[in-house]
DNA sequence: TAAAAAATTGCAAACGATTGCATTTTATTC
DNA sequence: GAATAAAATGCAATCGTTTGCAATTTTTTA
């Protein structure tokens, strides 16, 4: 059917009786180029369906107009493959990609080389980086940035860098799940997830912010420092539960799987939702209006925040300046608070 | 502090003191070149951060090592971002890529221009296509598979191709799904699924097997023809429920996500689960087991699906015989059937 | 120690598109 | 109708690697 000799631009040209410098042009719509013979070129790539090799023109370009998306997860957590609302983000960077004419090059911290400047962007694999999670050092990160590589980084945004991050309100997230289980009358709330994670201290400052507004010391005990997965929270909330009993009557959650874990926990002990334990989770995934007690949570908004990365890295191609940008973020009551 | 020239390979083998041949295979270990000389080169490279230009090297070369993962969307649902098997899917075609030395370029069917063959393939953008899922037509990757190009499909196995197709055993688990739930005892199992979509119609008919062997006919209207969401079964059931009373006792779901819209529905008519009814689901999503009650589903192996899935590509560009491949099936009893 | 064999290295031609500049064609002006 | 300006097209170098083959160096053999 196809083959004889591989389509090449120009094999194309021949084909249409002009140069490869005529086709080449007509092709990107150059207007030096005749309209009618624009036409006719297109219709004939068209019609021989020819596409470009992406490899000879990005060599020439030196442009790839692909961005690599690296999970840069924490390290034996398998938040990965696990996490929705990380997965969700990754969905929206696709689309935001593509709506601005770029591909999505998909690795995780485990896979890709260590050092990203390297691998990705002097290879011409990719024009720029997009980071989903500052991990617990930054360490990968700022090697990459300080090679002056387009980057853009989703995090914490208090976090002092050289690359623009993008990230939601923490601070504001924290203390307004706290702020609304104090106000429903809770008195002893818990602080669930890593607080040795940059994000994640913010969201503990919040917390500690609506308490001292409450005129409210937490327990000392009430941070526990556990990582982001369900089970963990799973396992944590058992064995505390068995160790303490029943001396907390809130819960803030770093994430709605965090909070899950936990609803499983309390659950199997007859513990009362809202009822005796209030519950906040954090990033509004689909499930969190599924589940029973449906999930009060903070929602980030993953579009706008994949529009704003984007955004960001596109300024850095552009050489325009970048800054930091906060998502927003916004208190889902459901059914899992009073 | 870099730049002055641009370091390319034969700035390297400058550097080195050889032709940019020798330092070519010096870099790939090619044992052409003298055991010291390598190592030398290597070590250079390793000192000045070299990296080969990705772009020039798959011109040359004409491999990408680059495979397009396709997410191959139902039209108008927006099953992708929110669907976490799909999601785990890619994550574990990530891993094993990447241990087979590929890299993953993510798209899905809405972006990806019409003529993958044309876009990925032949413009040099990736050596080979891994599409999850059929969606409801087959057409798309009829055409792409007619052109010769290395694909695989994740999907219903049972269906004709010219390309091989990884798929678990649907038949088998919606069989099994339904035999569990008749003999605890259940009468009237509601079916909850797109029976167009192929791989949804092979769970249809092991429901129908299943119930033929316990000698019991569905009801008529036992087949609820939903799309994959659980927003779509929630607003089913309600509507159902509303309609027909409790007309039935189990429920076979073709999705862990369908099946949490379902209970969701029924606990907020304090049906009890399982009590009242019994309800399996599909594919063992990590929430599966958080929910309460914990969710009986048919586990697929993800992992075993992906390597699978890339097995089969990989065949193709050694130009072995290919195979469908049927992935590991598994019914998962938890707390939602007796 | 010279010839033959084996081990290393280098030359130079691809791979296929893009683009500054030169050249040709067409339109405009006096 | 010749001179000039404007529009359209083509030439040829370049992007950075890879690799068949030729050339060189080293080792082995007689």
């Amino acid at each position: 059917m196809t083959a004889e000799t591989k389509l090449t631009l120009a094999r194309l040209a021949e084909l249409a009786g002009v140069s490869t410098s005529t086709a080449s042009r007509a092709l990107k719509d150059n207007p030096l180029i005749r309209k009618e013979t624009r036409e006719r070129i297109q219709a004939l790539a068209i019609e021989h369906n020819f596409s470009i090799n992406a490899a000879a023109s990005r060599l020439r370009t030196q442009k790839t107009h692909v961005i690599a998306v690296i999970l840069n997860l924490i390290d034996n957590t398998e938040q990965s493959t696990t996490d929705p609302f990380l997965l969700k983000l990754v969905g929206e960077l696709n689309q935001a990609l593509n709506a601005k004419g770029y591909e999505l090059l998909l690795s995780n911290s485990f896979m890709a080389s260590d050092d990203w400047a390297n691998y990705f962007i002097r290879s011409q694999r990719a024009d720029g980086i997009l980071v989903i999670g500052q991990g617990k050092t930054t360490e990968k990160i700022d090697l990459a940035a300080k090679s002056g590589i387009p980057i853009v980084v989703w995090g914490d945004t208090k976090t002092k860098a050289s690359y623009p991050i993008v990230g939601g309100n923490n601070f504001l997230g924290g203390y307004e799940a706290t702020k609304y289980l104090l106000e429903q009358g809770a008195e002893q709330i818990l602080f669930l997830g890593d607080s040795e994670h940059a994000e994640m201290r913010e969201r503990l400052r919040g917390y500690q912010k609506a308490h001292a507004e409450f005129n409210i010391e937490p327990g000392v005990s009430h941070v526990g420092a556990i990582d982001i997965t369900s089970k963990t929270a799973y396992q944590y909330m058992n064995q505390r539960i068995k160790a303490n009993g029943l001396d907390f009557d809130g819960i803030v959650c770093v994430s709605d799987m965090v909070a899950l874990g936990a609803i499983k926990a309390l659950k199997e002990r007859y513990v009362g939702i809202p009822s005796d334990v209030g519950i906040v989770g954090y990033d509004d995934i689909p499930l969190a209006e599924l589940i029973h007690p449906s999930l009060t949570t903070i929602r980030q908004n993953t579009q706008q925040a994949a529009e704003l990365m984007v955004d960001q890295l596109l300024c850095q191609f552009e050489g325009k300046p970048v800054n930091n940008q906060v998502v927003e973020t916004s208190l889902i009551v459901r059914r899992s608070t009073k």
